[in-house]
DNA sequence: TGAATAATTTCAGTTGTCAAAATATATTTG
DNA sequence: CAAATATATTTTGACAACTGAAATTATTCA
């Protein structure tokens, strides 16, 4: 427990209490913005149910509107008259003018690259995915895959990749986003590298990055299941176990400003070894590489078998489709250890959804 | 994944996009709040301070602490010269009015119920403890337990428990806080019970409750280690296992409002039967109850035996000391997997700061 | 065509904050 | 000791963000 200041009800000065908020904290959002969020969330709302929903006046709506479509950011837009309440002067819908920026997303993973072009509104433009052979690459490697993907999907838009106002990158892997650093990827030989600075040197556009199951996650809070719901989780399993966390409709990143680690969460005291170094991690039972390693025991095959990661691991869902008793032991498994983990996770965080990718 | 809206650039409205976040964000914290939180933070304070460390302007400072004054909620205080920078017009310290309010503080647990009675300021001015028979109580007796306990710290402090402005009581188990509900309690025999009403009703003083486990990480952020942190976790080991966690500088609840469950992460596949009805809880390895469990076979006694759960800590502790290697291994187990947990509770939120209490 | 109704805009006023100037209270220096 | 210097606080006038209330506009209904 806490030792307390002086005792007694006594005249001595304590050196005060209650938590030390760094000064001006991100704290407010202005009316501005969250007209434009509310706009852009809607799709398409008229000024009086801003003001209704928002609980501000509807002058200071139509001043703030004013100013919006002034700056080109939204439009007025005919809708069509609701048959119900059709008394009175009709309202007109505001929405994002969705022509008005383009933004490019990323995704480097181990096995493919994939990018989409999304309009201001959150239109899907263009999409493409090339392929690519697992492993790490050096820094000058990965952005020279960047580019050529951004110059196909760019050119599938119809646009330039100078155009474009602004592109998010996820990598797997550590990654401080603030910092644009990628700490530790999967797809990167070195480590500290600053992805994010380096990127936009090269393309021209400002890039950010961030870890891969945290944009999966923005996805959902953005466009999917999320959408509504204050705390949710969403795990990725892939190369590696991930997860991203909303709280309070936004990212949540611990304390380093990196993600959370699920992966590396224990589920056995002294259990399998993991990538990292420790035992007993989830992911060392349930990602790709842990069932692969089971797998050449399960189905005898000698440790130096050229056979891809990939090709195993087909063998084995083969095998275990065809009641191979040892290769649905090893799926059981993982899936028992999975359970146990994402347990954990409903136990501390209490979420409202969690969500499998 | 998430499919999106209507493909390629055309006119389709899509439903909109982006979180949706309630109107009434209760994010802002108006410069009032913050120019007091910053006095009681510091303790003593002078307006020239006050204004670089919020990045206001001087003038609001001296507008704003005249109101603060004027409500007597703060005080100026002649301050000891600084003799350092001892030129120009002396700053002139504000501190928080200590006699302004007082509140009282109650935790009610297994063992003991204790009191304290805190100053405005943070200044301890009594304090109060009394033993209990554990187990249950209904909802009266418990009630009449908090009067008298109150009566008595109160007649310490040299107070009517009438003229205290608050009261805050912390319960072991499940509590909603805003419902002012006390779901299930290690203290009480009935369930979902608005403890915060009753007791409000029944002393004629505002009563807020919370989870125990809660308050010592409130504690901890408002006196203790933890202030200055803006992400650390409390862990509580009593009957049970208790974590309250604070985030971005306040008290982190699950999206259900309950506090957050780390005595009932899994640490074990099948693991041991905990209270709860679920196997493998950490709390069915770490908690007294747990011990004791071992500790009748370790110690050889009869399962009937009338020893209290404390002497037959006691007496494994001893054994353990002594060199007895069975009751020391029970004592490592619990140890490992609490470590287990912990290591969990680092790996998903990174805290700056694990605080075992 | 003239109500009736509802959305939006206009307008004047309040509130919160700031910059700059004025004022207050010290210490130093001549 | 008076003036110069330094620093803290208050005063003053101005600006920006919002708001309430009244005015204006666009529709439907009779």
């Amino acid at each position: 427990m806490t030792q307390m200041g002086g005792s007694g009800a006594g005249g001595d000065r304590p050196k005060g209490v209650g938590p030390l908020i760094p000064p001006l904290t991100e704290t407010q959002r202005p009316l501005r913005q969250q007209i434009f969020e509310r706009i852009r969330a809607a799709g398409l709302i008229p000024r009086v149910t801003l003001a209704r929903e928002l609980d501000v006046s509807p002058a200071s709506v139509t001043t703030i509107c004013a100013e919006l479509i002034e700056a080109g950011l939204i439009e007025e837009v005919a809708a069509p008259r609701d048959v119900e309440s059709a008394r009175g002067r009709p309202a007109v819908a505001l929405g994002v003018r969705a022509a008005s920026h383009l933004v490019a997303g990323m995704k480097l993973s181990d096995r493919e690259h994939t990018a989409v072009i999304v309009d201001f509104a959150g239109n899907l433009v263009a999409d493409e995915a090339v392929p690519r052979q697992p492993g790490p690459m050096t820094l000058d490697e990965l952005l020279t895959a960047v580019e050529t993907l951004l110059a196909r999907v760019c050119t599938k838009a119809g646009v330039a990749p100078q155009a474009l106002s602004a592109i998010g990158i996820g990598v797997p892997g550590f990654v401080d986003v603030a910092a644009g650093l990628v700490h530790w990827s999967s797809v990167l030989h070195e480590r500290n590298i600053p992805l994010a600075a380096a990127a936009t040197a090269r393309i021209g556009v400002p890039v950010t990055i961030d870890n891969d199951a945290n944009l999966v996650a923005l996805a959902e809070l953005w466009f999917g299941a999320g959408r509504g719901l204050s705390d949710f989780a969403v795990v990725t399993i892939e190369h590696g176990v991930g997860m991203g966390f909303v709280m309070n409709h936004r990212i949540f990143r611990g304390s380093g400003r990196l993600g959370m680690e699920l992966g590396h969460t224990k589920v056995e005291l002294d259990g399998a070894l993991c990538r990292c170094g420790q035992r007993g991690c989830l992911e060392a039972y349930v990602a790709d590489y842990a069932l692969a390693r089971e797998a050449t025991t399960a189905l005898n095959r000698p440790a130096t078998d050229t056979l891809s990661i990939n090709a195993l691991l087909e063998s084995l869902y083969d095998h275990a489709k065809a009641g191979n008793a040892t290769a649905r032991s090893i799926f059981r498994r993982a899936g028992r250890y999975l359970a146990v983990g994402l347990s954990n996770v409903v136990n501390l965080f209490d979420p409202e959804l969690i969500i499998l990718s």
